[in-house]
DNA sequence: CATGAATGAGCATTCATTCAT
DNA sequence: AATGAATGAATGCTCATTCAT
């Protein structure tokens, strides 16, 4: 899937395994100082290399903060359709337990290191007017993958049937934008889970009281 | 609840209106360019006065910025608290208009001048560490606040008893920054008000379908 | 002529002022290092400001070199067409008392400093493509010029009727350069003046033999 | 001549091969894109070696335009010293054809390849003091080699005997360096001949008109 | 008080050269 | 011998800030 041709030289290893490092010392750079206040030079320091050869890697400054981003929503999209696919379930109780599922690869992606998500919610929007873009696309993204899971449940009855998929779905998203961000200066597990468990609450139930269905 | 002693002189007025434009002119600037692509000199220019003119007025460009996201902050806060206090209502119908109040507000700050939600939700994390902090007190703050209305209808018995009030509080707050993001994209008010409502059947009716409560 | 509005102010005037000296110091700087072995701050520092301060007056390296060599070349331009039209004479003695006369001139110029040969024919074509043409633009106006002369002289007679006008005015502007740039190894004015007169004789009694004409 | 020990093994030829190849290249390179735009990178490129082995043949890429001159002077200097000697011709009638063999040379080594006359008078002396100087020693030379063919036609008699050999000679040099220039402009044959004949009317006949001794 | 000329710290980027493989 | 990855000195340029007028 990831490779064309196998038989990489040593060398050309070694070269792939340093731009990996690049890559990642950039993220963490970049997630801790800030893109503006990081430069070519503290990147290069942090892998003890001259700040020359990381132009042997990339173009310039906002060339790799592209590629970083890239790895970014690389490893959270495979993490999350790794194992849901929206018309994988076919009963509420099974979406139940889906959204429970995503919600915790969410939280470990989140959780797990907090550089991410302030690096993608919180620096590169700020970057620049494409990057800006490039985050709103993002948002975008995420909304039409839920609106995905969503049209499934009403397709098949599951859901209501007069749901406002695509909006309902950007809502989402933005619960989920709320506990990514909320995880920055809550970080603990506990509280993720709490808080995740109320965003399902909120999507299933509703927040009225029982007797009053609104 | 501003000012202190009444007779500003002349002079002292005109201070304070350049002061006051200054931060309009920056707010301009910072949401048009971004805060790392606005110098100085084009805050100035934006007014027609001498770049040394601005440092009269503030203490450097850092300084400005929090003004205006003060500022901003401020004129949201108002709009918000304007007529509508947690304790203002007791039944659920009310607080359903209530919110539907609230959502208009916010839909018309953000939707007003798309300017306010790009500074807000996407230049403004980027702009340092301290900034960043800001931006999260901010969410903070409106799940504080939000947290507070909750917490009264619990009281009230006019929504669920075991609401989990402060991550309830959290995940609104996410949907509110949700739609204004999508404020920037697609600023008709056709479908901020679609998104709104969005929002609000989330909150009250949840997305299953009706016969089947979870 | 030159200006066009009076009253400069002190502070325009301090300005020309300076930017002159700004040309001028460029204009020692590249003739002695060489425009790729003078940087800015060579220049900036020649003339004890800031090296920021250059960049308030000039574009950037590349524009200055040109405000350099337009003045070398306005320079010349005024001191040869001072007092010497093409059609201000009428006669092979008048024209030869007139090509002496030019021939001082240029002596002068190119004698009195030789950093203006050098930078003129020594550095200038070397710096970028654009500055080789304008260099060839600089030797074809030479050109163009002198068979002015000669047309005029061949009209009136006192030049060979059947003179290629604009060959033999390149070749002559070819012994010009040679005199320029002999100034630069050989300034004395007494080798000068030789020079000059050698070239005078090539133009009007050619080399050979009186008793053979050829 | 150029080499001493003949049995040279067939490794040290493909050295003395590619050494040659490399003085081509950056010959093209030097005079394509002048010497500071050029990198030894470029020049590696073109013959599709590793820039690494650049340094195995040459000192540094101020050491390898000396050598491209050296080359260029040398094939210049073959050219001329061909089958024209200064003392092989004892007649007005001689001389006239010597110097319009030696001007087809020229028009043929110029025209040919205009990236010698580029290199020669436009991008040489740019490069730094030293160069410089050689380009200013090779103007000497060639004014001492054509005060040689002047010394002995005057010699011979069949030149002026007041003839001031040395700054006639410059004032030739500078004639043929006006040719050679004109030739970047306008390559065609047979403009550079038209040029060539002026220049050598100019030496025979002068350029008054006959009635008009001077 | 207002101005904008002057300043220089700071940074991205290039490229000749070296040297381990 | 050939290679090209690594290096870092060198430099053009920006822009926030100061201060003399």
């Amino acid at each position: 899937m990831t490779s064309s041709a196998r038989p990489l030289s040593r060398a050309e290893r070694k070269k792939q395994e340093l731009r990996r490092e690049i890559i990642d010392a950039a993220f963490e750079c970049f997630a801790e100082r800030g893109y503006h206040a990081t430069g070519i030079a503290d990147i290069a320091a942090r892998l003890g290399i001259g700040h020359g050869t990381f132009y042997r890697y990339f173009e310039n400054k906002r060339d790799i903060v592209d590629h970083v981003i890239d790895d970014l929503v690389a490893r959270i999209s495979t993490a999350l359709t790794a194992e849901n696919a929206p018309d994988a379930v076919s009963t509420l109780e099974d979406y139940r337990e889906q959204t429970a599922r995503i919600g915790e690869s969410l939280a470990r992606i989140f959780g797990e290191d907090p550089r991410v998500p302030r690096l993608l919610l919180v620096e590169a929007a700020g970057i620049d007017k494409a990057m800006a873009e490039r985050v709103l696309d993002f948002f975008d993204l995420a909304g039409t993958l839920t609106a995905a899971y969503l049209a499934h449940g009403v397709e098949l009855g599951y859901l209501r049937a007069d749901l406002d998929v695509h909006n309902t779905a950007r809502a989402i998203t933005g619960m989920i934008m709320a506990a990514a961000l909320s995880s920055l200066r809550r970080p603990e597990p506990a509280h993720q889970r709490q808080l995740s468990e109320a965003i399902r609450r909120v999507m299933y139930d509703g927040i009225a009281a029982h007797d009053t269905p609104g």
